[in-house]
DNA sequence: TCCTTATTGATAATTATTCTTGTTAAGGTT
DNA sequence: AACCTTAACAAGAATAATTATCAATAAGGA
């Protein structure tokens, strides 16, 4: 199913979000586009129809849009380049609370294999398996959902 | 097998790197700690042994490492966040050159599991596969490996 | 229409990272 | 051990992404 200016106007209400004209171009945009643009694109794309629009109401758009689910951060978001030495091959669960770091050992996330159809594009140097959730710290009764 | 400061110095020789104090002793550190840390806080430790030592020379001694393949990076390295909007679950394709992200949909990627023994201690969410290397248009003849 | 309050735009502030530059020291060569 | 070439260093400025501040505005329920 595809989400409708009709369906987001909905979520921003029932969430108790006001439905402005900026958001609805901001998600309007990206709909447009089907691929992952940065918060700036979208910016620069907006501006053409919006030139008010300020780059900081984008940020707030595209925060409240993801609280909603509407919209998927692609990647992580650690604020900051992290780095390991562990030789073994392993993977990550990473806490979006806390953004502490698991690491995770399991020989069948190594076998994971990417698509012949895509191999034949794209010459593949490794892969990595994020799981995202929350640790057991963080998994808190007081979780402010806004 | 564990890294030591001696393979260390043999790699840095090896591809023409000088072998100073200050990137032993960021490696050290690094190795210390079994965790994920980011640039500034092996900065910080390594500060206490070596006060002159600056940020920059961390930067650059993580990224000499980084292509000697003694350190990885945690997750993509993309300047910027990116959004997208597709429902559908998919998975991506990230070229370290040009950082185009080309989705994969692929049923058996999204089967992957975490381990029990993990599982009992963190909630889970969601997780991402992400596989890394270079789209058709960045598997360039003159990649110069430095 | 009124009223409360979230949202906006402009701008300043922060934070992570890279660049610049003059100086220093690694390590190969006498 | 003295010499030389060049990578690496420290310090600080510059850039880029993101967040915070705040007065003015407009959404939408009453």
């Amino acid at each position: 199913m595809k989400l409708s200016v009709r369906t987001i106007t909905e979520r921003f209400r029932e969430s108790g979000r006001k439905v402005t004209p900026q958001r609805v171009a901001v998600f309007e945009t990206l709909c447009e586009r089907g691929d992952h643009p940065t918060v700036d694109q979208i910016y620069q794309e907006v501006r053409k129809r919006f030139p008010m629009i300020s780059l900081n109401t984008v940020y707030q758009t595209m925060e409240a849009l993801a609280h909603l689910k509407v919209v998927s951060p692609v990647g992580h978001s650690l604020e900051a380049a992290r780095y390991e030495t562990d030789p073994a091959p392993h993977h990550h669960a990473v806490c979006i609370a806390c953004k502490r770091i698991t690491d995770v050992f399991d020989a069948a996330l190594g076998r994971v294999k990417l698509p012949r159809a895509v191999k034949d594009r794209f010459q593949v140097l490794g892969h990595r398996v994020e799981f995202y959730g929350y640790c057991a710290d963080c998994r808190s009764p007081g979780a402010t959902d806004r």
